[in-house]
DNA sequence: GTCTATACTCCGATAGAC
DNA sequence: GTCTATCGGAGTATAGAC
């Protein structure tokens, strides 16, 4: 009743990854831990760099329902805590959180991704979703500050202190004072 | 009237690990850019590692510095205004900014450097010397936050919409307003 | 679907001449 | 202080048997 090999070299790859780097790891590493050899993975992906790319256009694809979500709805408080909520959900859900962690960690190896460029733009408009024409530089910042909030609690935040429900909740309330600005 | 080679390997290296990354960064590449070859480089650092170190050491020093400085003030909103845009000068003049840049871009990388674990701890250092003892955990974060503020106007922000001037005085505002919290 | 075997490239690092 | 030459190893990727 185990997942077929295809899902357990993504597993695998996108939590070493995370943990060591995209260039630091290699698929020698990754087949090993899979049990099988180098070149058994080429047979499930054509290169390296789609492994990487069957992850992120999942990342993406949550992004872009986002997006449209948001722009469904009427700019109001309501819609701004519920986004804040959807978003903190995405970004902790286990299948999510480990894509969006290994993005944040290797926004340098992936720079020139495609796929990567295209995520970064989504945030940027999910970011101005909720700023005046207008508005100040100040809440320009605070509002990019506001998603990048909702990520930071995994590695800002000594886990010895606070909780992880603590950690989120409070990552969740200081989002929305940023977006409140 | 150049400057010396160690210096200019340094300057080199700290740009292309900034922008590509440590690990897709080879000693070749550094070698070339400078107009001599790979081995040269070995008579001014003995390993690729060794000129990181080089970096880093400069960036703990001057953290252990404003760190010390905070520590002999008093915890007024003074003190606090002027903490945010000392660190907030540190980071953006040309010099230490680059460091700053590239440690943030290379975290993954550089995960096991025993310098960038000092550094680490001394930024945890410096964002809770805000905090009182019995400090909420929205409190945690947003002072956590307030220092990665100072560091986000250079890739959270698009640059074609705000000066740098107008990002540098938004970041200090927003971090300021954090550190409030 | 997975294997062995291998091609080819690049890496960091060293030895030793100049 | 910089060079040429080279080492050993690891990397991605492919060919072809099973």
């Amino acid at each position: 009743m185990r997942e077929d090999t295809r899902s357990r070299i993504q597993e695998i790859a996108l939590r070493r990854f995370t943990e060591q780097g995209y260039e630091a790891t290699s698929l020698r590493e990754i087949a090993e831990e899979l049990g099988v050899t180098k070149a058994a993975l080429y047979y499930h992906f054509k290169t390296k760099d789609d492994i990487v790319a069957s992850l992120v256009e999942q990342r993406l694809s949550e992004l872009e329902e986002l997006l449209a979500w948001v722009r469904s709805r009427p700019k109001t408080a309501r819609t701004r805590r519920e986004f804040v909520e959807r978003y903190a959900a995405g970004v902790r859900a286990t299948r999510h959180h480990g894509i969006a962690h290994f993005l944040e960690r290797n926004q340098t190896a992936l720079r020139d991704h495609p796929t990567l460029i295209e995520i970064r733009e989504r945030l940027m408009e999910l970011a101005s979703e909720f700023t005046e024409p207008g508005a100040s530089a100040t809440q320009r910042v605070s509002h990019s500050l506001a998603l990048f909030a909702l990520h930071s609690g995994k590695w800002l935040m000594n886990e010895d202190e606070l909780s992880e429900e603590e950690i989120h909740q409070a990552t969740v309330e200081v989002a929305l004072r940023l977006l409140e600005t």
